[in-house]
DNA sequence: CTTTTTCTTGACACTTTCTTTACATGTAAG
DNA sequence: CTTACATGTAAAGAAAGTGTCAAGAAAAAG
């Protein structure tokens, strides 16, 4: 499988030829001049696309808003920003477009997929998968076969520690020092009473887990 | 003792350099680009070798089967597989090669030192084997002949006790507290009914015990 | 400061495990 | 062989652990 990224450059010379480059590297590449063809577009494919390159087009300076469009359609695309070299410093950098690379125009198309790479890389390093899930450490998210949870610290906190060792045996008292640092009386219910919430969002059931097991009489374990 | 590591690896330059980085975490690497030449040498030192590091050097599309074949070749060796990062996601992984562990390509040497470390660690932590039996100690569990028994806290702590010294006599009272900590009666007749309980999970005869054997007037002992 | 969200606690039903009881059987010693 | 005590285990009862609803407390958001 390859990676599809979507190019937005009113330079239609410019275009064809980046999209050639890309394809020698085998990444899948959908190209368009007008930003907002390219938003409608990734309203109705949001989810095949990983990366984003956006030519902002200075001196419009409509670009901004694009990248913050795009970024609201898809919280996880990773989006390049390209631009002439004397627009590209300070003022861009500092309007947090939440852009995660930027390239100086005019660019090698070798300098792109460098940059491509680099960034593709950095994604895979946060986001480590186990079983069914997919932790993004950097986002303090987990998604459960590739829909995202919506869990509370604590939740977010303890399925990391399950997930850090699957199949270990944790112990209340030390599932409870991941949450609250100190302090334990086995009375406490307040561990069972976060697992209980996290089974029915993950939708296991207690009976018959699928994921979070009791171990009886000391603690829970994750199963896959 | 320094680890022993398999490096398969076609592209020499590379495998030069992940070699000479790996002794410096005082790795001992045997390399071989040829996975014909490799297969051989583990087919003659099958038991020096703890960890494999396979690229997978698609699209030949063979590296499956070298893998499978190490894996036959070895049941207890660890294998990291390395990839490009388009052909590793989903095809690779559903493959059920068996691998422990897999790395994108390119990768940073230092990357594959903390997943090595990670692999054999997971190795050494867990999954001692003593006769018919294996314990992994992480997962709280205790096998039989490669079935997971399944055991309550009391059954396996009595159990473990009972492994972690063959054919050591243990009187009740240590057993008892190995249970409770404190406090026992030569009347209590709680550990005879535990070790009954673990003999017919393990299919065990008490008059003609394969595992815990009763010691006339003192306790038991696990016999193999 | 108010509203909303999240966390903790208490309560109760329910389940699993542990202990005790009881009796049959087995062993050693005189 | 008989006695005295040890062991095996079924079954019943006791104890302890777990799941979760719902309410109150605390923390975060607005």
């Amino acid at each position: 499988m390859s990676e599809k990224i979507l190019l937005i450059e009113d330079d239609l010379e410019m275009q064809s030829l980046i999209k050639e480059y890309l394809a020698n590297y085998d990444f899948e590449v959908v190209a368009y001049d007008k930003p907002k063809e390219a938003l409608a577009y990734v309203k109705a494919h949001s989810q095949e696309i990983q990366l984003i390159v956006l030519d902002l087009m200075l001196p419009q300076m409509d670009g901004f808003d694009v990248c913050k469009a795009l970024r609201a359609l898809n919280e996880e695309v990773y989006i390049i920003i390209s631009s002439a070299r004397n627009e590209l410093s300070d003022k861009i950098l500092g309007y947090g477009l939440g852009a995660d690379d930027y390239l100086a125009k005019p660019y090698e198309p070798r300098e792109l997929v460098l940059k491509i790479n680099s960034v593709l890389r950095r994604a895979v390093k946060s986001k480590k998968k186990i079983g069914d899930f997919e932790i993004d450490e950097e986002k303090m998210q987990i998604a459960l076969e590739g829909y995202a949870l919506d869990l509370t610290k604590i939740e977010f906190d303890l399925l990391h520690l399950l997930l850090s060792h699957p199949g270990k045996v944790f112990s209340r008292e030390t599932l409870f020092h991941a949450i609250n640092g100190i302090g334990y009386s086995t009375k406490d219910r307040t561990v069972d009473m976060h697992v209980s919430n996290l089974r029915a969002k993950l939708g296991d059931d207690s009976k018959n887990p699928k994921y979070i097991k009791s171990v009886w009489g000391v603690g829970y374990q994750l199963v896959h």
